[in-house]
Formats: structure tokens, sequence, C-alpha cells
RNA sequence: GGGCCUGUAGCUCAAUUGGUUAGAGCAGAGCGCUCAUAACGCUUUGGUUGGGGGUUCGAGUCCCUCCGGGCCUACCA
């Protein structure tokens, strides 16, 4: 048995996420958690909101709310979200707890003495009507190159020429449209990253089995220009972890706080934190897990994220952690996505495109949603979600390939024997069938292992569609006529069968396996390592039910009803 | 501008890393079955692998070039 630490990106605390955030870190995290359970691993799933920086501050500020209490009440929104999707989080937890701030306050202090921070004073953009500094982006002005009006600070998007928020002609403030700006000195804290330039290439170089996407976007990010740069990770905000050395004050630094992207990585260690609190265990319950010295060394640690988060995982959180000195666990394997996109353009969030997760659970249960999804995850290079797509590949893969196996053999078997399984000596046929699921069963459990999930859900399919080839070519109904003995065992088998698909499909729509399950009165939830063990476990007497219908069809007019209703400004 | 990824059947995607005749699912066509959610099974149509050039005994795969799509480019997170 082995020990399996998973942390998927936080997602950040401003609203409601739409699929394509899901599909990118959570979802898949959570089939590789289930799976990884279901063989009889130790799992360590975690999740947070990610909740500090200038968009939270100005997000609570839209509602009148104080940033903490708007935090709170979208933490819980997020986590009731999580439940319905059944994102089996081991603690979805918050970048804002005291553990987290302690630690983040503790790695500053380290990296601090290892000679990796550094004190630099820079002129940055005040807003003295919003009383803040303002990030770059959130400065607006005519662009010096182009005379486009609504040029930002950090890039101009029409003739997408990058600037200095000092170069736009009669900049303005993006939150309230002041004026009234002015430069002033500030001081900030930079990590000396490119002091780990070396260390990092040759972790990065290291790594055999990474996928393209994750190693090329940390080279080039190492090799760049003049390579791997520092970052600033203080600012002028007042909501965030407060900047101290360790326990101790920092002089100099009062009133500021940790940037977002040092605190959130962290946060993957304080959660654990958390979770070990929640569960009333003490402190070495949750560092076996992220220290290596107290046991984390026998542990696997697996990431998953969005594309646009690898920069901070292949490199700022490794310095972090390297950077210590200390005994943390550093990552083993980084699985990133591509982006998913929305009926032929991209989901937004400002421009209410796109289905949400909220929205999505109001419409169909979470079993359709993971299935699509995962079915259809960016791996190779972004992908697409159209209405069409999807209620095709529910209605067929799961309303008809392995929701109708289930009633036609429950159904049948009612019918004829009763609802409880039937006598039956297995023959030929069903001899090659174990043979065939178990191989196929091998390459399901290898795909998964990879966490290549689309090839996972192609081979689960093709399994379900076992089942269906077997039944047909077996024809029970015909054979009852003249063999009643030999329809016996077909249904035997198929009952079986269901119990086998409830067990190994369970990582991808865990309602409809519990369903199955509870049909069959099987609790029992093991792993079917031996299939051939697997499709005699229910005995010839063992009583079932017949459930209710396991997956809807969508049917075209509510498909172009919901094409229409999520089209734009939500 | 620079870098990376990508372009394969009407649609969504594969192709053991250069090796027989490029494969699946959906959609389409035909046949079978009647247990089942008008479900299932079998057979089948469909491709100059974006265009052009090159390397090689052999290229979807490697190189050059052009065209299209996407992402990143470090103060949004």
């Amino acid at each position: 048995m082995a020990r399996i630490l998973i942390t998927s990106a936080l997602p950040y605390i401003n609203g409601i996420k739409h699929l394509g955030n899901l599909v990118g870190s959570q979802l898949p995290a959570d089939l590789y958690a289930r799976y990884m359970r279901a063989r009889g691993h130790e799992v360590l799933f975690l999740c947070a909101t990610d909740e500090h920086g200038t968009p939270a501050e100005l997000a609570a500020a839209k509602t009148g709310e104080p940033v903490a209490d708007y935090c709170a009440r979208l933490h819980a929104e997020q986590s009731r979200l999580a439940e319905g999707f059944r994102l089996s989080f081991d603690k979805y937890g918050r970048s804002s707890s005291p553990q987290n701030h302690a630690l983040t306050q503790h790695f500053a202090g380290r990296l601090w003495e290892a000679g990796l921070i550094e004190e630099r004073t820079e002129s940055q953009v005040y807003s003295n009507a919003d009383g803040r500094f303002l990030p770059d982006r959130y400065i607006e002005g005519t662009c010096p190159n182009c005379g486009y009006e609504r040029a930002r600070g950090d890039q101009c998007e029409n003739c997408t020429k990058q600037l200095d928020p000092t170069d736009l002609i009669d900049p303005r403030s993006a939150i309230s449209g002041s004026t009234d700006l002015e430069v002033r000195e500030t001081k900030h804290l930079y990590l000396l990253q490119s002091k780990m330039r070396g260390a990092l290439n040759d972790w990065i170089d290291g790594t055999t089995d990474w996928p393209i996407l994750t190693t090329s976007i940390a080279r080039k990010w190492l090799n760049d220009g003049e390579g791997l740069q520092d970052r600033g990770i203080t600012r002028d905000l007042s909501w965030g972890v407060p900047v101290r050395r360790g326990t101790e004050p920092w002089p100099g630094m009062e009133g500021k706080v940790f940037y977002v992207w040092f605190d959130a990585p962290i946060e993957y260690i304080a959660c654990a934190a958390e979770w070990a609190e929640e569960q009333g265990l003490p402190d070495a319950a949750w560092e076996r897990w992220w220290r290596t010295e107290r046991g984390a060394d026998d542990v696997r640690y697996v990431q998953f994220m969005g594309k646009d988060n690898v920069p901070f995982h292949t490199l700022s959180f490794p310095v972090t952690i390297l950077g210590s000195g200390e005994d943390w666990k550093l990552v083993d394997y980084i699985k990133a996505f591509n982006y998913l996109n929305y009926d032929g353009g991209q989901f937004s969030t400002s421009q209410g495109r796109g289905v949400f997760m909220d929205q999505a659970l109001e419409i169909l249960p979470a079993d359709y949603w993971r299935w699509w999804l995962l079915s259809h995850a960016p791996e190779t290079g972004d992908s697409e979600f159209t209405w069409e797509n999807f209620q095709s590949s529910v209605n067929k893969d799961l309303a008809d390939v392995l929701g109708n196996f289930v009633s036609r053999v429950t159904k049948f078997c009612r019918s004829k024997f009763g609802e409880a399984v039937p006598e039956g000596e297995y023959g030929a046929a069903e001899e090659a069938l174990i043979e065939d699921l178990a191989r196929r069963l091998a390459a399901y459990q290898g795909h998964l292992e990879a966490i290549e999930v689309r090839k996972a859900a192609a081979e689960l399919r093709a399994i379900w569609v076992a089942g269906n080839e077997y039944l047909q070519a077996a024809a029970p109904w015909a054979a009852f006529k003249e063999d009643p003995a030999r329809a016996a065992a077909t249904i035997r088998l198929s009952l079986n069968l269901i119990r086998f698909y409830a067990l190994i499909s369970r990582p991808f729509v865990p309602d409809a396996a519990d369903i199955m399950l509870r049909a069959l009165r099987a609790p029992d939830a093991e792993w079917p390592e031996d299939v051939s063990a697997a499709l005699r476990a229910l005995p010839a007497g063992h009583a079932f039910d017949v459930p209710d219908v396991l997956f809807r069809k969508i049917a075209d007019d509510e498909r172009a009803e919901w094409q229409q209703r999520f089209s734009g400004d939500r």
C-alpha cells in the first residue's frame, strides 16, 4: 500500500467557478483520489479556496461586505458546490486560515535567513481616491503606441505592446476612474528565484515522465531572456498574511501582506494541518505527509492544475520549499491541463458565458457532468464543450450503454426468475468474457495510474459495451425457451457484471455506482482485483431490487433551451 | 515581436515515440434481435493526416517554409 498526497490547484475566491475551472484541476484530481483509495492506498486529497489579493478585496467592496465576511460566504458556497460534484476532498481549506498565516510567515523567515529574500524599494502608482496602490493592470489610459484609449498598465490589448503604467497617457484608476494618481516609493520583499535557477533546472531535467505541457512551460521560464527572474512576494494590501519573519515583526514592512502567489501554495501544507485539527489529530498526523524526515519520504505527491498555474508550481513554490533548507516534501508529478472552451469561444466569468458549477447542478446530477468533462478532459490540447456533444455523450454512453444494460438485465431477471440471482453454471462464453474483461481492466487501471483521463474513460466505456455484446450473443430471452438453465447462467453473470461495473465506474460516476450497489444489495465495495472471483461474488439466491432508470436522456428541446440560456449574460 | 502547443473522417479524439493496409466513439447507410430507457448487436460508407518542399528503404510522426487555431510572455490570480 502506497501513500499518495494529492492537491488540486486552489480556486480563487471571487465567485463561482465554471466547468472549465472544474475540469482543469479539481475533477481529475478527484478521479485519481477515488481510484487510488479504491485500490487500497492511503490518500490525502486536499484543496482550498485562494482568498487573498486585489480581486478579492474589490469583489467584497462591490457587495459592500467586509472582505473577511465575503470570503467566508464564498468559501461556504464553493464548499457546497464541491460536495454537489462529489469532490472527495479530505479537507477543503482556506488560504486565510491561521495555519497558513503561521506557515507562510515561517517560510518567509527561513528564506530570509537563507539569503533568498531581499528588500527592494520601488516606485508604484498610488490612487488617492481609492486609497491604495494599484497593480499595473488596474490602471487604464491611452496607449502611447497605438492610441487605444483603454490600454491597461501592463499591456495594451489593442496592439499587444507591453507597457509600464507610467507610459500611459492620461492614466486613471480602473477601479474608480479617478485620475488623482501619483507615483510613490514603497518597499517590497523579493524572492531571489534567480539564485535557485540551477537547482530548479536540474530538478526539471531529472523528471522523465512529466507531461510536455508542464516541463516546456517550466523550461521557458527558466531559460527565457536573462533566465528566471526574482519575484516580488509582498503587496500593499490590508487583506492577506501580514509580513513577518517567522513570529518576529519585519521592520519596515508594517502594514504589508504577502503576495497571494506566495501564500497560496503554502496552503497546500497548511491545509493538511487544518485537516489534522479538524480530525482531532496531533501535528504528527499531517507532518507524516509533508516532512520527509517524519515519514513523507514514502509519499507520492501529485499536483493537478490548469496550464496557467504551472510556473508557480514548477518554480516559485519549489523555491520556497527547497530554499527553506528544511525537509519539506517536493512534488513528484505535475498533471497540467489545457483549457476547456465553450461552444466556439471561451468560458467567460465576466460575460456570464458558459455553464457555472451552480447552474450545472440545477440542470442535471453531478454524474452527467463528471462523465462528460472527464471523458473530454483537455489533456493534449484545448477542448470544447458543445451542447450537442454533451447530449450525445450522456444519452449514448450513460443512458444507452451503461444505464440500459442495468435495466435490461434486472428487468429480464425479475420477469423470468424473480428478484434474486438465479442458479447457473458458467460455460465457455462466460470464461471468454472474463478473460476479455481482465485484459480490459488491466488497461483501464494502467490509464488511471498514468492519469490518462480520456483514455481511462474510453476503456471504461469499452468495458460497458462488452457486457452488451455478451448479452446480445448469449440472448437469454431466446435461450430461456429451450434451455432455461443456460439463460439463468447468463443472467447470473450479468447481475454480477452490474456489481463489477459499479465498482470500477465509481471514480467517474460515484452516485450511479452507489445506486447500482444498493439495488444489488451489495454493500461491500472492494476493487475487483480478480475478475473471475468478482463475477461470482453474488451467489444464486441473492436478492436484489430493480432500480429506477439510472440516467435519463437529454431531449432535443431541452438541449436547445440550455444552449440559448447559457449563451451569455448570466 | 519572442516562445510553446496544436491542425488527422461531417463532429469529438487515437495512433505502441520513424515501421505492414492511419484507428475508435458519435452522426450516416444496411441487416439482425425484441430482454431493455425507440434501447442492444453485427456489417458498412467516409481520410492526398492544413498546403508545399526536404531527409529516409520507409514520414501523421523528423527538418524547412507558408496558412489557420490556442496559450504564455513574469504586478490578475
